[in-house]
DNA sequence: TGGCCGCAATTGTGATCACAATAACAACCG
DNA sequence: CGGTTGTTATTGTGATCACAATTGCGGCCA
């Protein structure tokens, strides 16, 4: 399988680029997207080595896109680099684990506090419709399904904060604990999870700032302790191969 | 000015390459580091455009490895790439500012209270000479020589944490704001800077967490405090060429 | 059979080129 | 003299090549 796209052979651009084309964004982009949905949504598991060179035979393109989208969600801390030179999925650490639940209960409570006066109606009801896709999910064990539609639940409310510079924090968050949560579900499944989001959809509803954060807070907690629980289970906190 | 070093004409490493070397770190990593340092210190001001190759003919690399750099402090929001594709120092906002205090005052007490008990008497003596230096800087005037030992005087701090994950999130609201503060030190001074240092440095040699958390929650208030009045005093807030 | 050495493959890194898009600038026309 | 248009320069992007370092594997020796 060549990497270049048909006839390219040498620097040739070809505009609509390989696969679906979403309009005039470059390819690192794409491909940053693409990489970043896949973390979210559990496809990459912790200690999983990611390369180049792989990466970009996987989705048709040449490996400088891919360097650049790897190298930005290095930064971002969505993967790691060792001294080796080796990029992976970071693996989970009990004291890691912490710090990412005390930044998501000091960064997650606020941003729905600052979101709830611009949640028009069609969002609430946007909000509605994706928490009953994440039960059905659930329901039926799709686990990928679950954590795509808990990731969108989320931060459709937090992105009507317009606190971009909060939400960015909150995203480099979320990417560093979701191959994990990915590991944990694959063990434990999705059958203890407690639908907590009704909460917050109430005081959504009831524009009451304070159950809110309250609502987003218990979610976080219950969640987190859950997935901790589990992992403390098994003797060291991640490793899988 | 030829961009390779010496007589390497076609792909051909340079190991030691130009300049000061530190050993066996990658070229694009040592160019980080000098951006990196040159925003915190406010070497760049907002809204200064940024080109590849121009930083890498300043600092005689190839555009590749600056490439790289700037494509990680933008995912690190240090430096801003616009719908042009062009790259900049960014701006300013009032929502952004009070973003970056909000997250300041979030994570750094809890940080210097996580560092407390790691902290070494060689660290403090360490931590002391830094805030002496911070003095003189701020005696004579010496913007750029605050900054950097400010910078230097709290991550002393923090880093003793051994919190990694929170340190990440907070370094890069340093490097949010950093370009933002030297702008408002150039117009107005450091002469109205208390130095609250003292406060938290008695906290750490009595062990005293609330106090220590007390007070770094105080510097960071006072000194965003300050820039920001200074900079409502200009009518937008921001804006040099 | 077990441990060590050496060869081959893989991987990140950096250089260089080509290209498209944008911006900067100059000349021109009204 | 102001606004517009055409040209030129600059910029980020992607492709490709070369290279060093590491890894992985196979065979060799004890």
């Amino acid at each position: 399988m060549k990497m270049t796209n048909e006839t390219s052979s040498k620097g040739k651009r070809v505009t609509a680029a390989a696969g679906a084309a979403s309009a005039s964004v470059s390819t690192h982009e794409r491909v940053y997207r693409i990489l970043r949905q896949r973390i979210l949504a559990g496809g990459f598991l912790p200690g999983r080595p990611v390369t180049l060179r792989g990466i970009a035979m996987q989705l048709h393109v040449s490996p400088m896109p891919v360097r650049e989208a790897v190298r930005r969600l290095i930064a971002e801390r969505a993967l790691d680099m060792h001294d080796n030179r080796r990029v992976s999925v970071p693996e989970m650490t009990a004291e890691k684990f912490e710090q990412i639940v005390f930044a998501r209960r000091s960064l997650e409570p606020e941003l729905a506090m600052r979101a709830l006066p611009h949640i028009s109606a069609a969002k609430l009801a946007e909000i509605d419709a994706l928490d009953e896709g994440i039960d059905r999910a659930m329901a039926s064990g799709d686990i990928e399904g679950y954590m795509r539609g808990n990731h969108a639940f989320h931060f459709a409310i937090y992105e009507q904060a317009r606190s971009d510079t909060l939400l960015a924090l909150t995203e480099s968050v979320w990417l560093q604990f979701a191959p994990f949560m990915r590991l944990v579900y694959g063990r434990f499944g999705t059958a203890k999870l407690i639908d907590q989001h009704v909460r917050a959809r109430e005081a959504i509803r009831r524009h009451d700032a304070d159950q809110l954060a309250v609502a987003i807070g218990e979610d976080i907690m219950q969640g987190m302790r859950i997935i901790g629980d589990a992992a403390l289970q098994t003797e060291t906190i991640a490793h899988a191969t």
